[in-house]
DNA sequence: CGACATTCGATTGTCGACAAAATTTTTGTC
DNA sequence: GACAAAAATTTTGTCGACAATCGAATGTCG
């Protein structure tokens, strides 16, 4: 039952300035001003406020009363945190594909794939980026749980700020496509172990690469 | 860093609204409506609607944008999965307190279970969900993610409408301590697979148990 | 010179009113 | 009497203004 209704001038500001945090023109720590915002959109006050709560329920911002609403910054040990809940959800959505996807979904999944490969090879990362998000929306529908799924596409847009910094290395792309493909294989196999396995190669190397990363540009002390 | 900040009128109202939906005042599926709530907390409008935001992200309600914010009613299969990935949450947090917890991390467990035992025996219920709620936070504590606690509190707050009918039964309340203190006994003796065995019969039984209640009430179909 | 109280500017919280939708009621027609 | 179109009503979305509060700058005293 989707809402097809036009969407609200607070849900489009939400949407931009999510925009803006995700392209790093508003810093992790930084403060919404909401007179400000209101004049760069235009608008009064009460739809910038309603679109800070819009971003507050997605996790991309944290609001202190009566001081204002910042952009959400993580400390390394939230960071991490936030990475291990991400790979705990993939492990559960996984095993679940493992045991009940059917083929013609296993044959999605492996579309996805392909495709991956192809963006990658023209390092089309805004694509690429696109189809990750397709692949882990589409797994997580086969593991038939929206509640997680909710939950899973929270932390994925939380996360959004720093995926730039994961893909940044230029042979991070073709690394990443072969994780993937080594999963979707395993699955493929049936074999849940050897997905898992994957998994946990793929995210014990992510979570070092991003950590550094988040070193040197300094998030807030742990 | 807790926020000691004076509560502002809007989170206020939140408490009340949420205690409302709680006590069965406002029922799953019936329209927040703003003129109204302004009218009996003698508010304008403004902190109602951001009252509302508030709800909506801890997910004890739904906003149709244009239509209104309703209080969220569940289809079986949404009270389904919301129990399943309250129970998969659980798990991963009592692995990680069988592998990690120090001893007097359990004690403080044990401590909790002591006292659930007293107010079981006592029927007093209030003081009964309290200590359950002492106790997951703890477990969560120890767990040390607090990405996955705030999940897990999340999910408990949007059950809280449904527990009551959980603990109507007149003996399930022995039957649950009973199963707390054999989940904790497994953990004590650094029993991972037995506590699993032991959460996994409590869920099935809970599960069970709610959706007869669920069925009965008619939660909306499924 | 430093710690603490005070004032002032800036910003969030709340209000009442208007505009834009959506819902309900009424009206007109077959 | 039932259905469709139109009017009326209700309700949400947005606005501009005022009040309460916070943080920084300033001033005062030890």
């Amino acid at each position: 039952m989707l809402d097809i209704t036009r969407s609200t001038l607070a849900q489009q500001i939400a949407r931009s300035i999510a925009e803006a945090i995700v392209h790093g023109q508003l810093q992790p720590g930084e403060r919404l001003n909401e007179i400000e915002l209101g004049h760069r959109f235009g608008t009064s006050r009460a739809p910038i406020r309603e679109a800070t709560y819009i971003l507050e329920r997605e996790g991309v911002v944290v609001r202190h009363p009566r001081r204002g609403v910042f952009v959400r910054d993580y400390t390394i040990k939230e960071l991490k945190d936030l990475y291990d809940a991400t790979y705990r959800l993939e492990e559960l959505a996984l095993t679940r594909v493992a045991a009940e996807a059917t083929d013609p979904q296993l044959g999605r999944l492996h579309a996805i794939a392909d495709q991956m490969g192809h963006a990658a090879k023209k390092r089309d990362i805004p694509t690429y980026i696109g189809l990750v998000e397709a692949m882990f929306q589409e797994v997580f529908r086969i593991a038939g749980n929206e509640v997680l799924q909710d939950f899973y596409a929270q932390m994925r847009s939380r996360l959004k700020p720093f995926r730039f910094m994961s893909l940044s290395h230029p042979d991070s792309l073709s690394h990443s496509v072969a994780e993937y493909q080594a999963i979707l294989a395993a699955l493929e196999a049936r074999d849940l172990p050897g997905a898992l396995a994957e998994l946990r190669r793929k995210e014990t190397r992510a979570v070092t690469h991003l950590l550094e990363a988040a070193r040197e540009r300094g998030a807030s002390a742990a």
